[in-house]
DNA sequence: TTGATTTGTATATTGTATATGTACAATAGG
DNA sequence: CCTATTGTACATATACAATATACAAATCAA
């Protein structure tokens, strides 16, 4: 059965679109909404769905293909890797817990209740746990 | 007794200087590190600290002060307000859930394991659980 | 093999935003 | 009042994002 892969950008928004489509794409690939091997849409044609310029795409393509989730070829067209050997870098630990503390503040300052901030934490937390290695 | 309320900046960032100035401030105002009534450094002290101009400074102080963190006036300096009324932005959860997906994602990509992430979400909500209510 | 088509890539251009330099406005204090 | 201190306003240099356009490579059909 296919998921929806439901990838929405707003044009509006401060952050660059092509960082909205690298930071969607890479939740979908984490949650394995996507088997490896498995095509992505053409940069042309995932342009045309969110209306945006091709180039625009290919620049996040580019980046995912970097981070190692995608082989990316003329006329192949995006394919989606195994990526199970992650190399780890050294402060990222750190960033994580510097970026979640931000991120908490700035959902509190939004009005979040902090009950509801640490339901949504536990929560991914216990998926995390369960979900495979992949 | 004073703690150090350490804030970096990183001139070399993708993120602009005065995000990273609002993001680290507003995470020491949320574990409330300063007092409501509290003196913040003047706009350009801060910037001598920083190595940044003083209107960088002001750019941050400003969005703080819309946010309703500061009291901001001529002379006066910035004052951290008391704010325990957040007006709850409606669209805010929704928004903290797919941000907070998007930095897992983002870790996992850059090698961090999830167990690692996991423990450390369980933690921060422990804490917000116990953590008083401003 | 050869030519055409499909795919990603490279380069130039334009708009927008960040950070700064400089000058101004307001207010507390002498 | 006058002065010093503080935040603010505005113009500008620079960098980045998104696009338009042209190009390069690789597959497919004949």
């Amino acid at each position: 059965m296919k998921r929806p892969r439901t990838l929405r950008i707003e044009l509006a928004s401060a952050q660059p679109v092509y960082e909205q489509i690298v930071s969607g794409l890479r939740a979908l690939l984490v949650s394995g909404e996507f088997e490896s091997g498995e095509q992505l849409p053409t940069v042309r044609q995932l342009a045309i769905d969110l209306g945006v310029h091709h180039n625009t795409v290919a620049e996040a393509y580019r980046v995912l293909a970097e981070e190692g989730w995608l082989d990316l070829r003329r006329r192949r067209g995006a394919v989606v890797l195994d990526r199970r050997d992650p190399k780890a870098t050294p402060e990222a630990k750190q960033d994580f817990r510097k970026h979640l503390e931000e991120l908490i503040a700035k959902a509190i300052t939004n009005g979040v209740p902090r009950s509801a901030i640490a339901d949504r934490m536990v929560e991914m937390a216990r998926k995390l746990g369960q979900g495979g290695t992949r």
